[in-house]
DNA sequence: TATAAATATTGATTTACATCACATTTTACA
DNA sequence: TGTAAAATGTGATGTAAATCAATATTTATA
């Protein structure tokens, strides 16, 4: 009931970050817990630094403890932000596909993480033998893959004002939880995360602020008028 | 051994269209196999009719036997190509998603289609007791969320030209497997699979035809230099 | 604390693509 | 088979957002 609740109030539609729990692990039996207890480490990753990079070999999935991850495709010149991950998230689950076992993205910590690697053998062969398991990983690959489409979707239908209060209706409500929250990613980063340049997110940044739909000091930034940037998301 | 290859020769990269054959129904024993023999019915839909439509409830799982279905996802004014699918697919897997029922995007065949329907609680049922069919379905989702990742990647990376000879490359290597194959899409249909206007799409493609890429004879289309179009592909 | 380097901001310019308008061809079907 | 409707094709125009350029501010560090 509580659990229905809280999936309610999670903004999905458009969303770029994660708030889906891991709940996969409350399935398990004592001795498969025994068997992740012996094929994991848990490792701090600092601010800035690389958990995994796009290409490299996935022996491991990675569970975050708690910190503050960006997940992102790159290439020679662009990178394009997946999403952001929050505690209680898995990373590299796509390396469970047969005969594909690398990263298909890359990792990097947004602040201070603590980081659970489970070995990725290991989590196969309690996938093969835990159907309760099994089914909890589907769930958490379904609900991947739903909130990339719907991204997706609303990447190419909205243009840059509505991308950008998207990014900032879900800082607010499914990373923060709060109206107000010191932005500790650069104005790159946010332009990254919303798919624009840094010229255009700041544009429409000092917009947003001229109409008192957000108020920024320094870092902080307090979203004042969340009515209107819910309309500006949806009108485009 | 042969699968590899096999798995080797597709084109995964950016496509927008997937040839993923849904291997999973060999893992299930004879029960399982007569419980679905039970609870499914085939139809047949006509080119032009509607498979599933977004939002509406999903209570069955569909598999294509034969024929060409697109998936899309729709609003008022626009809509997204997710992919196209030819037999051997499965439409409807993200309804598996605890407490979300519901179909995320809508289904049309492009050409006539054999579709087994079955129905999702026996599907579910099924992946509760039969590990290494619920390792397949998993298996499916990440070669799904994986392309779906890598095309959105590549969607906000490359423009038009680049677009539509990923278009092109795709239709001939995943769906037709030939240089030269008849195109029963509109252009409108083209420009949505392709992201962008009908118009665009046109003139990209007389392009092609001006430098020797393409030859078009009616709604044939037979692809003369491959090398160049995956040279503008990869380029931009 | 001074200086360099990175980041943020603002304005001018460019551009890729959409939109619009209209002509032509193909397809549907009465 | 003839006519309307849909699809295709082409040119002119508009525009959102990128790019470029230059300055201001913050952050890093010697």
């Amino acid at each position: 009931m509580t659990q229905s609740l809280k999936k309610e109030t999670h903004v999905r539609n458009s969303c770029t970050l994660n708030k889906a729990i891991a709940d996969c692990f409350e399935k398990l039996t004592d001795e498969e817990l025994l068997l992740f207890e012996e094929n994991h480490v848990v490792l701090t990753y600092k601010k800035g630094e690389t958990l995994c990079k796009q290409g490299s070999m996935a022996s491991h999935i990675m569970y975050i403890c708690c910190g503050l991850v960006k997940i992102y495709m790159e290439n020679e010149n662009n990178s394009l932000i997946l999403k952001v991950l929050p505690g209680g998230n898995m990373i590299g689950l796509t390396a469970l596909l047969e005969g594909s076992n690398v990263f298909k993205y890359s990792a990097m910590a947004y602040q201070e993480c603590k980081v659970r690697l489970i070995d990725i053998n290991a989590f196969k062969k309690v996938i093969s033998q835990n159907s309760a398991f099994a089914k909890e990983v589907i769930n958490i690959l379904c609900e991947n893959l739903i909130q990339t489409q719907t991204r997706f979707f609303s990447y190419t239908q909205k243009q840059s004002y509505g991308k950008l209060a998207d990014t900032l209706i879900c800082l607010s409500c499914n990373i923060f939880k709060c109206d107000a929250f010191e932005l500790n990613l650069t104005r790159k980063e946010l332009a990254e995360l919303t798919g624009l340049t840094p010229e255009s997110v700041i544009r429409i940044l000092s917009k947003f602020k001229a109409d008192n739909i957000i108020v920024m000091d320094g870092k902080t930034i307090q979203i004042m008028d969340m009515a209107k940037l819910k309309m500006i998301s949806d009108y485009g």
